[in-house]
RNA sequence: CGGGGCGUAGCUCAGCCUGGUAGAGCGCUAGCUUUGGGAGCUAGAUGCCGGAGGUUCGAAUCCUCUCGCCCCGACCA
């Protein structure tokens, strides 16, 4: 992509209505514009990057086994009725009224929509287990919605049900997702933890949060040293026993707020870290709360009628936008994962206009790939081209300048580390391509 | 929802206390000079001073109401 045709809007000033650095960062560097209180639009740099964390989400669910669906953002409130929470969620329900005078609602999440399908598809115990998700905004009216769009209203979320005929194989699909977790975020080039968490009515061991660690996170954490040198598991069978992962995650101490537990944590002495964390993902067992209420049943192996036993799984896939970068950022501006980098390459024509400089990045832009690669072509000075590209945080710059050419070389810089080398075009085209 | 703050040019903000022709820097447009870390000079354009009432000869400025946004707290499967 050519930047002299690309929208871009960067700011060289903070906006006022930003605090903390990730929402700072978002807007100047153009990922998204605010629409309202928590509502934001996201322009094409922050689209990219959302797009890109939403495919690895993806893959690994489907992976693990789970299907992916696409159900509506506008919901029937008579389903709410039907599992008592319609009264019970209070006004972070936004609650809309048709021309029929019939009540719907903007979903903050999908419980009763997919217990619906469910009920309404699937009529034997060998069609379990099952586990849908799909990808879809949200939107819950916070009464204060802050951090940019790591606290917005409307979100985009991931949200995985399974389905089980007992509690055996509900933990398996438990385990499934834990693993799943494990590998997104450290695909998303995270360090996250996962946190006991409480469970709520249904009691029992089976919910946890996932917490990125950053040191700007809303959540004090603490945990046992090891966890975060923990391999991420390769190569895994979802069929096969799962416990023996996620018993070696969690069978380390781990907490945050309220599920400390001080006696724990001193035991631990000089292992015990502590760390500030942004909730990215949560799991719970669900056991029969919904397909109770709203009779999710299917006909088991002796021919009686089984009500199913449900999970759910979230990952805040807009909020990892924010957490990614609350993790990953310098003075400068963003560093992006290369996993999630809206281009790998930023590339940067010092000269625009001289005639070999043109050539160079020209080739340069070609060989390495206009889909990944910003090519700044712009007619600006060279600060603020460093500056902007600094500002943007892909992982990769070229620099290609007339004084560097008449020796023969571009300059390669790494974001992350800042390291610069000298280096001819061949090379890099080599580094960069490989 | 309790408490506090802020709405003036695209952005950052001054002006308001003490009423009297709408400001600065950056950005934008044109030209010249510049050209390896957000350039210099010259000439421009840009405002319902968030909105509505009121006080006054006169309101960005004072009063009332209202809308929006931000911060702290409470809240956050």
């Amino acid at each position: 992509m050519r930047l002299s045709r690309y929208f871009l809007p960067t700011l060289k000033e903070t906006p006022a209505e930003a605090q903390i650095v990730s929402h700072r960062l978002m807007l100047r560097a153009g990922l998204m514009r605010q629409h309202a209180a928590g509502i934001y639009t996201w322009l094409p740099l922050g689209f990219a990057v959302l797009k890109r964390i939403e495919q690895i989400v993806r893959e690994e669910q489907n992976r693990a086994g789970a299907q992916e669906l696409l159900m509506s953002t506008i919901q029937s409130a008579d389903l709410w009725r039907e599992s008592g929470r319609y009264d019970d969620y209070g006004k972070e329900m936004l609650r809309i009224r048709d021309r029929h005078e019939r009540d719907l609602l903007y979903g903050p999440t999908n419980e009763e929509v997919i217990t619906d399908v469910f009920r309404g598809c699937v009529r034997s115990y060998k069609d379990l287990p099952l586990n849908l998700y799909h990808i879809q905004w949200k939107f819950r009216d916070e009464v204060r919605p802050r951090f940019g769009v790591m606290r917005g209203r409307e979100f985009l979320m991931k949200d995985a049900y399974s389905f089980d005929l007992d509690l055996d194989s509900a933990r398996h699909s438990y385990n499934q997702m834990f693993v799943a977790y494990l590998r997104t975020f450290a695909r998303l080039g995270l360090k996250a933890i996962p946190l006991r968490a409480e469970t709520g009515p249904i009691g029992g061991d089976l919910s946890h949060e996932f917490i990125v660690l950053a040191d700007t996170g809303e959540s004090e954490v603490e945990c046992h040293g090891a966890l975060l040198e923990k391999a991420v598991p390769e190569g895994v069978d979802y069929d096969g026993d799962l416990q023996p992962v996620v018993d070696a995650w969690t069978g380390l101490y781990a907490a945050a707020d309220e599920m400390r537990d001080a006696a724990a944590a001193d035991a631990l002495g000089d292992t015990l870290v502590r760390a500030r964390g942004i909730e990215v993902g949560h799991i719970f067992h669900l056991g029969k709360k919904y397909s109770e209420a709203m009779g999710a049943t299917v006909t088991g192996p002796d021919g009686e009628p089984v009500t199913v036993t449900m999970g759910c799984y979230g990952i805040g896939v807009s909020r990892l936008v924010g957490a990614i970068i609350e993790a990953s950022h310098d003075e400068h501006g963003i560093i992006w994962p290369a996993s999630v980098a809206p281009f790998h390459v930023g590339l940067i024509n010092l000269k625009t206009g001289d005639a070999a400089t043109d050539a160079a990045c020209a080739t340069l832009y070609e060989r390495l790939g206009p889909d990944r690669v910003l090519y700044d072509d712009r007619d600006e000075r060279a600060g603020a081209k460093f500056a902007d590209m600094d500002l943007i945080g892909l992982p990769w710059q070229v620099i290609v300048g007339p004084k560097g050419l008449a020796k023969g070389v571009v300059e390669l810089k790494d974001r992350a580390s800042g390291a610069r080398e000298e280096v001819s075009t061949e090379s890099a085209l080599a580094r960069l391509v490989g």
